[in-house]
DNA sequence: ATTACTGCAAAGCATTTGCAAATGC
DNA sequence: GCATTTGCAAATGCTTTGCAGTAAT
């Protein structure tokens, strides 16, 4: 049951033969082990040209010759994101965050992974170049959201003398 | 059983003093009724000066005087948002979105709130300018997400033609 | 009076997890 | 051979929803 019988096109070959070897190089750094049903989600991810959800990935991955389950697919695809092979664009963290607006104008969070810790930044200059991007598309603005997930000064601190 | 009992800063009654009436004419506009939940969500938002979930929120409201049930916690929330009251920083949309970085420098993306489309744009300046504040902040950036919510020309088209 | 809103508890639903079997090393 | 992974299905936990009672207009 190998994956390569599967129907690929060009395109897609090439990005899987690139990607697939960094993915390899992770997972041995990280001491973890390199699997069929790895290289099946990551051939799938590839095969994809658009954006898509988890949920769809593993129903596309629920059958046939190259089937992967749905826990599978879920943590591998954590695997590629913490890889850097994926990005994560809307999440479904288990909780939404509110704040408020008043007397408050849009502006960026950093979210620190390991404490929580939630920073704000504010940049006029984004604001605008957001305003003209979606006025280039002719895309009515509601609203946005600019979140920068990463490791705030105390905890990268932490981790160094730890 | 009127929430004005409860303690509340100056800082916080001014601010109650400014967005009540301003949810007060949305909710009329909308052909929706002003009630005491609503003023207790309102207010229990503009104690906090943080940002908050909407559990968090709802557990606070749980029990006591001001009592309001989670259910309407979480209407009310997606009212005020509606009504620019509120902001969501970290949404628990139903699907996490992926799309894979592969050759695909990171870069905004525009979601249509009607059609579900999703307008990808980039903006080197954005990247930068996020780079410096991340620096200012001793932050270490691990990525960042940009989402615009609006909606996209084809679905004001169809709105202006209905 | 009429209609919308609330509270409650139950349902939804994407995601996570525990455990036995399978697979990589 | 031993430890990690997988598959399955059940659990999790935030959020939504149906319905009967309550409050706003």
């Amino acid at each position: 049951m190998s994956i390569d019988e599967k129907e690929l096109s060009e395109e897609v070959k090439q990005s899987v033969e690139e990607a697939w070897p960094l993915f390899v190089d992770f997972l041995k750094k990280k001491d973890a082990r390199v699997t069929q049903a790895r290289k099946i989600v990551l051939t799938q991810v590839f095969s994809r040209h658009d954006h898509f959800c988890a949920d769809d990935l593993a129903a596309e991955l629920s059958s046939g010759l190259n089937h992967v389950s749905r826990g599978t697919v879920y943590r591998t695809l954590a695997l590629m994101e913490e890889a850097g092979l994926v990005r994560v664009i809307r999440d479904a963290d288990v909780h939404a965050h509110y704040e408020h607006t008043f007397n408050h104008p849009n502006h960026g969070h950093m979210i620190c992974e390991d404490c929580g810790q939630f920073i704000e930044f504010a940049d006029e200059e984004i604001i605008t170049r957001i305003a003209d991007a979606c006025r280039k598309n002719d895309f009515a603005e509601r609203t946005h959201r600019l979140v920068v997930f990463g490791t705030c000064k105390e905890c990268v601190n932490k981790e160094a003398e730890g």
